[in-house]
DNA sequence: TTTTGTATTATGTTATACATATAAAGATAT
DNA sequence: ATATCTTTATATGTATAACATAATACAAAA
C-alpha cells in the first residue's frame, strides 16, 4: 500500500472572524449592494448569523480598513468606494518593506514613467505646458546660482507629468512611490552622478518638455529612456535572490 | 463685535482605536522593530496604554488587515512583511469601484506592458522564449481549427510576459488586474475587434516573440504599442469627469 | 422661524469569563 | 539517549452584558 499524502486535503482551518467575513462578502454580493447602500446594524448580523456581536464587529472592522465600509454613530454603516492605493500606503508607512519588494517597487516607478507616454500626449493642455516649463525655468535658474542638485526640481517635474496622465490612481501611486523613490536615490553609490550616457548626451527636463511640446509619444518614449538610464543601469544589473 | 469661525480649529476628532494605532506605529518606529520581531501581548498594551483589551484588539486587527502583523495562539504577535498587492486584491473583491477607477486601473496596465520592454531583455532567458514559443505556437494552432478569438491565449501570452520581467510585485499586480481587464474587454462595444490599425498591420504575438529574441527594446515598445493599439483608442478618447 | 433642549439609537468602549490552539515542559516508552 | 506521547501553561479567540458617546429626530421655547 502506498502512501500519498497529497490527496488528502487539511480541514479547513478558519476562524470565526474568517467565515463571517466570507458570508459578509457574499451577502453584499447576492443583494447586489452598491456603493451608499447602507447595511444592517451590528446586532442584527450577529443575531442573523448566530455569532457574538464581537466577532461581527472584528469582520466589519477588517472590511472598514481596507475602506469597504464605513461607520457612523447612530447612522450605522455603508459602503464606500475603496481607496485601493490607501492601503498600498498604510503599508509602506510602517517601514517593514524588505530590500526586494522595495526594488520591485522601484522598477515599477521607472515602469511607469517609460509606459505613460501616449496618456501624456492624449491628455496634455496648454496650462499643463505652461506650469512644466515654469518647474523647468524655475530648475535652470536655481542650478545656475548653486550648481546644487535639488531633488526637489526631479520631484516637482515628474509629479507634474503624472498630474499630465489624469489618472488619479496614477499620481497617487506615485506620490506614495516617492519615499522610496527617494530612499533608492538615497542609497545610491558615489560617483553615480558622474555616470557617462551611451548615447553621448543627457536629456534634461528640458528636452522633454520640448519634446512634448512639438514631438510624438515615441520619441518622448525614447528620450524619457535616456534621461532615466543612470537608473536603468543600474536597476538591470542587480541580480535577485 | 465680530464674530470669525475662521480662526477656531476644530479639535481633533480620533477614536481611541485610531490613538492606539498612532501609538503602536510610534512604539514599532521607537524600539526598531524589523520584521520576524514579536510584540507584547494584547494584555500589556491595554495595561501599558490604560485602555481596554478590545480597543487594543482592534487596533491590532487593523494591522493584521494591512498585513504587518501576524498572531498565533499561545505564542503572540510578529511583525511581517506586509503584502502590498493583497490589499489592493481584498479591496477589488468587493466589486465596489466606481467606473472612473476602472478606467484608471485598465490604463495602468497598459502603461505597464509598455513600459516593462527595458526589463524584459534585461531579464529573459532561453527557456523563457521557449515557453512564449509553446503559448504562440499552441495558439496559432487553436486559432486555425477554431476562428475563435481566445482571451485564453491573451492571458497566457501577456501574463508570460510580466513573469519574465521578474518583478513579484509587477507579476501579483497584473493577475490581480485581469480582471478588470476582463471586464473591459466584454463591455467592448461590438466591431471592435474589427479594429483599423493605423499602420495597416497589426503585430501578433509571433510578432513579438521576435523582437524578443532579435530585436531591442526599442523595437520591442512600438510594436506592442502597434498590438495595444484597438484599447489604447478606446481609452484615450473617454473624456473623463 | 430659529434656536435650544431632550430622547433615542447604533456604534464605541469597558469588563469579565470562558474556549481553543499550541508551544513548552515533563513523562513514558523504545 | 532518542523519540513519542501526555500534560500544562498561556496568548489569542469568542461570548455576554453593561455603559459611554455622538448623531439624529423631534419637541419645546424664544
Amino acid at each position: 500500500m502506498k502512501s500519498n499524502l497529497d490527496n488528502i486535503t487539511p480541514l479547513e482551518n478558519l476562524s470565526l472572524v474568517d467565515k463571517v467575513e466570507m458570508r459578509l462578502k457574499e451577502y453584499f454580493k447576492v443583494n447586489n449592494l452598491k456603493i451608499g447602500d447602507s447595511i444592517p446594524k451590528e446586532l442584527e448580523f450577529a443575531e442573523a448569523l448566530g455569532v457574538s456581536r464581537t466577532v461581527i464587529r472584528e469582520a466589519l472592522l477588517r472590511l472598514r480598513t481596507i475602506g469597504v465600509i464605513e461607520s457612523k454613530k447612530r447612522k450605522g454603516m455603508v459602503l464606500t468606494q475603496p481607496d485601493i492605493v490607501q492601503n498600498f500606503e498604510k503599508a509602506i508607512e510602517y517601514n517593514l518593506l524588505g530590500e526586494e519588494a522595495l526594488i520591485d517597487i522601484f522598477e515599477l516607478r521607472l515602469i511607469l514613467e517609460m509606459g505613460m507616454a501616449d496618456l501624456l500626449f492624449a491628455r496634455k493642455t496648454e496650462e499643463d505646458i505652461e506650469d512644466l516649463d515654469k518647474i523647468v525655468s524655475k530648475q535652470e535658474k536655481e542650478e545656475n546660482d548653486t550648481t546644487f542638485f535639488s531633488l526637489k526640481h526631479e520631484i516637482a517635474f515628474h509629479g507634474k507629468l503624472y498630474e499630465l496622465s489624469n489618472n488619479t490612481t496614477l499620481k497617487r501611486f506615485q506620490d506614495l512611490l516617492l519615499p522610496v523613490f527617494n530612499y533608492v536615490h538615497d542609497n545610491m553609490p558615489e560617483g553615480a552622478k558622474d555616470f557617462k550616457y551611451s548615447k553621448g548626451e543627457f536629456v534634461t527636463h528640458r528636452d522633454l518638455l520640448n519634446i512634448l511640446k512639438n514631438g510624438d509619444a515615441q520619441s518622448f518614449r525614447e528620450a524619457m529612456r535616456n534621461h532615466l538610464e543612470p537608473h536603468f543601469d543600474r536597476i538591470l544589473h542587480i541580480v535577485k535572490s
